[in-house]
RNA sequence: GCCCGCUUGGCGGAACCGGUAGACGCAACGGACUUAAAAUCCGUUUCCCUGUCGGGAGUGGGGGUUCGAAUCCCCCAGCGGGCACCA
């Protein structure tokens, strides 16, 4: 029995594919042209299963494109700046540059032998001053045009280490590595205006109509437009005078202004501050809401807290009534004006926080079935719509005319605004690391900020740095920062900061379009591959890569790079693969092939055999090492049978908890279609003979069901059901071994199993590209399948003449009818009704009422 | 905490638009071939009652809409992702 031998076979396929230049892409305006895309690698080491599942993806929707006739644009390229490089750096003594570079001849090895049809000719790595410095270029643009601007931010300050911390790297509000209590600083940082696009990308997206919905809605919801009123509060000080100074808050409740009870500011509200100046308590207060980390989720989750400043807030409607004004630690200064007034009825942070503090809690808005004179509220808020009471003027208005009584009245006073706010802030793209894009620009003493000039562009990274000392090494290289000022000439100070990595990743898709041109893009190869018609990658990114790459196209656009407003018109979010964690009794944190499971389901380190805890299915990551390497899989089985499992059994945008059950399954039906090729147990007709004038039942509906197939195997591929079209080619394989043992002899038999077996072939092409190239060959092909059409199915043969037909009493199955496709209903009821289960079920009771829906089902009601 | 998803046999999943739940595969079990094993091939396999007749239950839990619900609506639970300096 010969067995396929995966080495040769996939090394020799590969390797003609190269020689030949099958998937080098070329501008061709005669053509209609496909952009595929998946999202670069950041380049770690070696790939991961993400990265095989998403680049499989990628590959069966170019290998499909490029059978379908479009001229297909499939590169691939590399993420190589950010922290990794620089962790190892210190933890190896290794230079970022070099370790990246090493990283990325392993990996771009390792994709080579999975056989991806990429046009490796385009191939960019981010942190090459070949591609940076483009990315220079267009920040100096966009500073030109506006879109950049310079503002104070908040980061995580590890004070032991003297370094900024990434969200990643604050653990339970300490340092990774020092594990010191973490800080928040105040530092100068450069922002790109994405806000100035907050209309066009929400409204934008409404046309986005091959994006998944749920990617859509969470960009919604990241924006967050909301039309509210700004309200400004006079305020009384501690001693009940009156200040000049004015409480402005920004509320989309404006409805429940009755129900207030109290007034909020953030911590780092102006007015917070000025009252600290004089408050030590206050400036206690302030430095521990400082002590919480910067994400949004460390704030909110952290108990709510306030300190009363002792100011009363006057309600505009209410003579006399005086709201008591708190720093709170849950209200964002990024948010609004920074400041909210609180009701508790209808807010559920707001209720926390009143009864903690013993505020009062007064319902305003009545639901719907509940009585105004007892209503109150629990421990929940009440959200919903209804009846305003207890509201002097608003009583009885529902909750969309109170709002637009109180918005009209204190407009008339000048107290209060329309105003529309967004949840949406501006890019921070400052990082104080080493590796990254050096920010273009000068400080100088004399003259302020100036932008590097164009000429001096790339402003390159210095190889020679020490990772000794903590910090970013830009800023302690002995010469790197020193310079010339380019207006004045006198001594200046580089800007030491790089950019955040998702700049390069916004506009690498277009880059790819002419990688190696002077300009960052060659305007007509830009028109003519752009946008990128499918991307693909993980659905982890469905906000921030997706949402600054959109930004950034426009911002491109208005700089005169591009014309284009969305970069991706079709994107394909792909499930996360998931693995247990596991760690050993230090805590420390082991890779899945260091654990051993007992059979008595203990589970144990598989060297000393101390006990391992076992955590929860989580996304992979090598931070936590739960991580399982395909390079092993690609090993044993060869990259066909990795990819034919990897798209086998789970669909694409659906999670995914990693077992290598099955593996064995893809490697036997690799190996069944290749005997079942070049060892065939009845003869196969002789290649391209027209088919023959009878076929017998069972060859017929052979030859029928590799036209089914044909057809749905398209619409699967089309539809990202790559695991229903892989069965269905199953199907199809199973049938023709079926006819082979059972029918070999029948009429028409041999021609079939010929129509059958290139027909799974050529399906499963952009699956198993190697595999199906060599049965191309064994077949008696001289071309090579990656330049062979796709096979057209015969529509005749896809719908069959009969269907079968369901027949329900009351809704429950009592049996099956055959009758004509689109028969009438009289013919199928005659037929059920004589069914004996149907008889029996119906029991002799009149027939009320019959449903019937043509081919599907015939409902008897009695 | 907030936003977005997901949940179907022992397991991965299928079921296009509300119309025969369990395609295709994994695992398991039984059989053939073999001195034996591997490989390969054939068969069984949602659960319960029962004589392979037939019947009943069943798509995370509870409720609803409908002649009919895995699919639509409401509530709940569990799990996964994102939350602006991981990429």
């Amino acid at each position: 029995m010969s067995r396929y031998n995966v080495k040769e076979t996939e090394a020799r396929w590969q390797r003609l594919w190269e020689e030949r230049g099958t998937f080098a892409a070329r501008e061709d305006a005669h053509r209609p042209k496909y952009y595929v895309l998946e999202m670069f690698p950041y380049p770690s080491g070696r790939i991961h299963m993400g990265h095989v599942r998403n680049y499989t993806l990628g590959d069966v929707v170019a290998r499909y494109k490029r059978a379908k006739g479009f001229n297909v644009l499939h590169p691939m390229g590399w993420d190589a700046f950010g922290l990794p490089a620089e962790n190892a750096a210190m933890q190896n003594r290794v230079h970022p540059a070099k370790w990246t570079r090493e990283n990325i001849a392993a990996m771009r090895a390792q994709l080579k032998s999975m056989g991806l049809s990429y046009d490796w000719s385009r191939e960019i790595a981010t942190c090459e001053p070949e591609y940076y410095r483009h990315e220079q270029k267009m920040f100096l643009d966009f500073l030109k045009a506006g879109l950049v601007y310079r503002k104070e931010s908040w980061v995580n300050w590890d004070p032991v280490e003297n370094t900024v911390l990434a969200n990643e790297q604050v653990i339970d509000g300490k340092g990774w590595r020092s594990g010191a209590e973490v800080e928040k600083r105040l530092l100068a940082q450069w922002f790109l205006k994405i806000t100035e696009f907050s209309d066009e990308l929400l409204d934008a997206l409404a046309g986005l109509d091959r994006w998944p919905e749920r990617v859509r809605v969470m960009q919604e919801n990241w924006i967050g437009r909301s039309a509210g009123l700004s309200v400004l509060f006079r305020l009384k000080d501690r001693s009940g005078r009156a200040m000049d100074e004015r409480l402005e808050i920004f509320t989309t409740r404006h409805d429940t202004l009755f129900g207030a009870s109290f007034c909020a500011v953030a911590p780092n509200h102006p007015l917070a501050g000025a009252l600290a100046a004089r408050d030590a308590a206050l400036a206690a207060f302030i430095a521990e809401c400082n002590r919480i980390a910067t994400s949004e989720a460390a704030i909110e989750t952290a108990e709510k807290k306030g300190y009363d400043t002792g100011l009363k807030a006057l309600h505009p409607f209410v003579a006399g009534r005086e709201l008591p004004v708190y720093v709170a630690n849950f209200v964002l200064m990024e948010y609004g004006t920074g400041a909210i007034f609180g009701c508790p009825a209808h807010d559920q942070r707001d209720l926390e926080f009143a009864r903690a503090y013993g505020l009062p809690v007064l319902p305003v808005v009545c639901p719907p079935a509940a009585d105004p004179a007892t209503f109150a509220i629990g421990a929940e808020a009440y959200l919903g719509d209804g009846r305003l009471i207890n509201s002097d003027f608003l009583d009885g208005l529902a909750v969309d005319a109170a709002k637009e009584e109180v918005a009209r009245r204190l407009e008339a006073t000048a107290s209060g605004r329309r105003e529309t706010h967004y949840r949406l802030r501006d890019w921070g793209v400052s990082r104080q690391r080493y590796w990254g894009c050096p920010i273009p620009v000068v400080h100088c003493g004399s003259c302020g900020i100036v932008p590097v000039p164009e000429r001096d562009l790339p402003v390159t990274l210095p190889e020679d740095v020490s990772f000794d000392r903590p910090g970013n090494p830009l800023d302690h290289h002995p010469t790197w920062k020193h310079t010339a000022c380019p207006a004045c000439g006198r001594p200046a100070r580089r800007e030491t900061d790089t950019f955040d990595t998702f700049v390069e990743s916004s506009w690498y898709f277009a880059r790819f379009c002419a990688p190696v041109a002077d300009a960052p893009f060659t305007r007509a190869a830009v028109d003519y591959w752009m946008p990128v018609d499918q991307y693909i990658g993980g659905i982890e990114h469905a906000i921030l890569h997706l949402l600054y790459s959109r930004f950034f196209t426009r911002a491109l656009r208005r700089c005169g790079y591009l014309g284009i407003d969305e970069p991706f018109a079709g994107l394909m979010t792909q499930g996360m693969i998931c693995h247990e964690t596991y760690r050993d009794e230090a805590g420390r944190w082991l890779f899945p092939e260091e654990v051993e499971r007992r059979p008595d389901g203990t589970v144990v380190h598989a060297g000393s055999g101390r006990p391992v805890s076992v955590g929860r299915s989580e996304k992979m990551a090598k931070s936590r090492k739960n991580v399982v390497d395909p390079q092993r899989i690609i090993d044993t089985y060869g990259a066909d049978t990795a990819r034919l499992f990897m798209l086998s059994d789970s669909p694409p945008d659906r999670d995914l908890d990693w077992t290598e059950a099955g593996i064995d399954g893809a490697w036997r039906f690799v190996n069944r279609l290749w005997r079942a090729i070049t060892e065939p147990a009845a003869p196969l007709g002789p290649r391209g003979a027209a088919m023959p004038a009878r076929l017998s039942e069972r060859a017929a509906a052979v030859h029928r069901l590799a036209h089914k197939t044909i057809a749905g195997v398209s619409d699967d591929i089309e539809g990202f059901r790559f695991n229903r079209a892989v069965a269905r080619v199953r199907e199809l394989t199973n049938a023709l071994a079926d006819l082979s043992a059972e029918g070999a002899a029948e009429a028409g038999a041999a021609w079939v199993l010929r129509e059958g077996y290139e027909t799974a072939v050529r399906l499963l092409n952009p699956t198993m590209p190697h595999l199906t190239e060599a049965l191309w060959e064994a077949l008696g092909h001289a071309t090579l399948l990656a330049d062979t059409p796709w096979p057209e199915a015969d529509r005749a043969l896809v719908v069959d003449d009969t269907v079968t037909l369901a027949v329900q009493v009351n809704g429950r199955l009592r049996g099956t009818v055959e009758v004509r496709r689109g028969g009438e209903e009289g013919a199928a009821r005659e037929a059920a009704l004589a069914l004996p289960t149907v008889k029996a079920a119906l029991g002799g009771k009149a027939v009320r009422r019959v449903i019937y829906v043509p081919d599907r089902v015939l409902n008897v009601v009695v």
